[in-house]
DNA sequence: TGGTTGACGTTAA
DNA sequence: GTTAACGCCAACC
């Protein structure tokens, strides 16, 4: 199978340490018992595109509630340990988890664009 | 300096 | 449901 070009929109244009600011903010900004996902995260920081970096932020990991941002579809995507235990604590918040996804329908977290215009998103 | 990796996403088969 | 390919970006080695 072979994809051709979904058309990219953004490219990173920060600093990585305005980067790490804009996506901890982001997290941060998740209330408990909801949630999100690396791709939202992304976009709500204003890196459309970087939900890698969302992920090296959480991994590295401070003190943010790493255990509300999932894959896209509201997937888990860790794996071992760290899956039980993000599961756990979904739960804990009131998250209703299904096997490794989550139901975003109920769950999903909706962002206010920081400075976007505040259109709706996703 | 340069190639590899990964807590990713999307489309396609 | 699964597997494959491609795009993307910074951390790692």
């Amino acid at each position: 199978v072979k994809r051709k070009k979904p058309a990219r929109k953004s490219k990173i244009a920060a600093s990585p340490q305005e980067v790490r600011l804009l996506i901890e903010r982001a997290i941060r900004a998740i209330p408990q018992g909801k949630v999100s996902t690396y791709g939202a995260v992304a976009r709500a920081a204003g890196l459309a595109g970087a939900a890698r970096q969302v992920a090296v932020v959480l991994r590295r990991g401070f003190d943010l509630p790493w255990q509300r941002v999932l894959g896209a579809g509201g997937q888990i995507k860790l794996t071992g340990d760290s899956a039980i235990e993000q599961r756990l604590r979904l739960d804990a918040e009131g998250v209703r988890v299904r096997g490794r996804r989550v139901d975003m329908k109920a769950h999903e977290y909706k962002f206010r664009l920081p400075k976007r215009k505040s259109s709706r998103q996703k």
